[in-house]
DNA sequence: AGGCCGATGTGAATGATTTCACAGGCCTTG
DNA sequence: CAAGGCCTGTGAAATCATTCACATCGGCCT
């Protein structure tokens, strides 16, 4: 369970880190800070990069430290016993996670590895509490948060319960396009991916969304899916199941 | 969508419902704060009554109260265009719910109905953002229950994920049974709410149930299962889909 | 007591997904 | 550039859960 950490660190002080400081101080959650406040935070941030594949923490370990993505993805997810195993999100650079386990003391509940090469900003636990307590805008800023992990879990409980197969998948591809908005409508995805995204598996993904593919809703592309027609995915959602057209 | 309100004021006035407040001033959220703070919040506090089967909120409506459960309790559910429902959550007295979309000012994410007749504290979102970020130990108190509900969350997403049929019945079973641990290992639940808790058909929630029961692993009554060999359910969900024994 | 309705119990047929077993393609790395 | 490893594509068989169609039971209301 609790792995030996398999965190590298790079620069251990903080003058040399911070040049990033201040893509942490551009961070939504932290812009509002006094310049004080910050500086008080920064004391407790480390820079660390790690490669793709790397354990960040396991589900059960003690969480002791909030972490901000500067760059790379990092996947949040769990595995039962008997191999199988589920991808809860997908944290982008700009995002911060791991602040459940930070705010309420308890252990991990999933684990999360990098998904690709990646820059982190790990903030330790130490003083936090009382940290948040004095800023009552960070306060909020967190019950934003949470706010929104809220919502986006129970989206997913909600569709894993109600939706079938192709229903599971069309809200998966919007919810994850509607995420990635910049890029266009390029999700970069594996299939394999997706489908621990959603619950099925790879193969069953794959010839639901060749079938889409034929009917010009998607493209396919390697390593990448593109969504054509997020009109009729979402009319699918909304009909329920529903696979005829 | 966001049909007539069905709620019934049984006592406007806060002097009539003083003694209903004692309630609220022991519940967990309230008890750390000032008494003047206290006060305050009565101030935006509504005292209602409703019998089963009544719609508390839709989902899509504007999130504008807080509300917490005196007696009943209350059942937290999402329906699908063709009819499937399922239910995300009970709250049972001393419980709050709706906590969501009143502190990050967005809809309601799911249905809320009185599952029994219950009496509720209304909680107007009126100046209570304000209010929050006022009372440093009330917001970490939020941040404590939003960190709960998002784990109660990820475990549902987690079990209807990874787990079978089985699996999941027995997660479901344990999870309950630890909410009414008072009552001894009775969960007060009809079939019907079990398989739309778990996500399938109430036959072979039955089925399963009455397997179990034969092993002499759990005992149905009318209404209610008891738990008789929590190690067991325990035990299956740990190894993985394996229901030989 | 009579009568209904919601809750429970079961079997057989149907259907959706998974499993399993490959094959080819793309990309990275030595 | 050759090799191996992920990623993708596909079909047939096997499995698990749903659907459908009833029968019974227990309470509650009149």
């Amino acid at each position: 369970m609790t792995g030996a950490p398999p965190i590298e660190r790079t620069a251990g002080a903080p003058s040399f880190a911070n040049n990033k400081l201040s893509v942490l101080r551009k961070h939504p959650y932290f812009a509002d800070l006094e310049p004080e406040a910050f500086d008080q935070l920064c004391r407790y941030a480390k820079h660390i990069t790690l490669k793709r594949g790397t354990t960040i923490f396991s589900k059960g370990d003690p969480g002791t430290s909030l972490i901000a993505v500067i760059s790379g993805t990092v996947k949040i997810s769990i595995s039962s016993p008997d191999g199988r195993n589920a991808i809860l999100n997908l944290i982008e650079a700009g995002e911060i996670f791991g602040e459940i386990a930070l705010l309420d003391g308890l252990s991990r509940t999933a684990d999360a590895t990098a998904n690709t090469n990646c820059e982190l900003f790990v903030i330790d636990r130490r003083e936090f509490i009382p940290f948040v307590r004095s800023q009552p805008s960070l306060a909020m800023k967190f019950i934003e948060l949470l706010c929104a992990r809220l919502r986006w879990t129970s989206d997913q409980v909600e569709q894993v319960i109600l939706q079938d197969l192709p229903g599971r998948l069309a809200s998966a591809l919007l919810r994850l396009s509607d995420k990635h908005k910049p890029q266009g409508r390029t999700i970069s995805i594996t299939q394999q991916e997706i489908s621990e995204m959603v619950g099925m598996t790879r193969e069953s993904i794959n010839k639901q969304l060749r079938a889409w593919a034929t009917r010009g809703w998607v493209r396919l592309e390697h390593g990448a899916i593109v969504v054509l027609k997020p009109e009729s995915l979402q009319a699918l959602v909304d009909a329920g199941a529903d696979d005829a057209e």
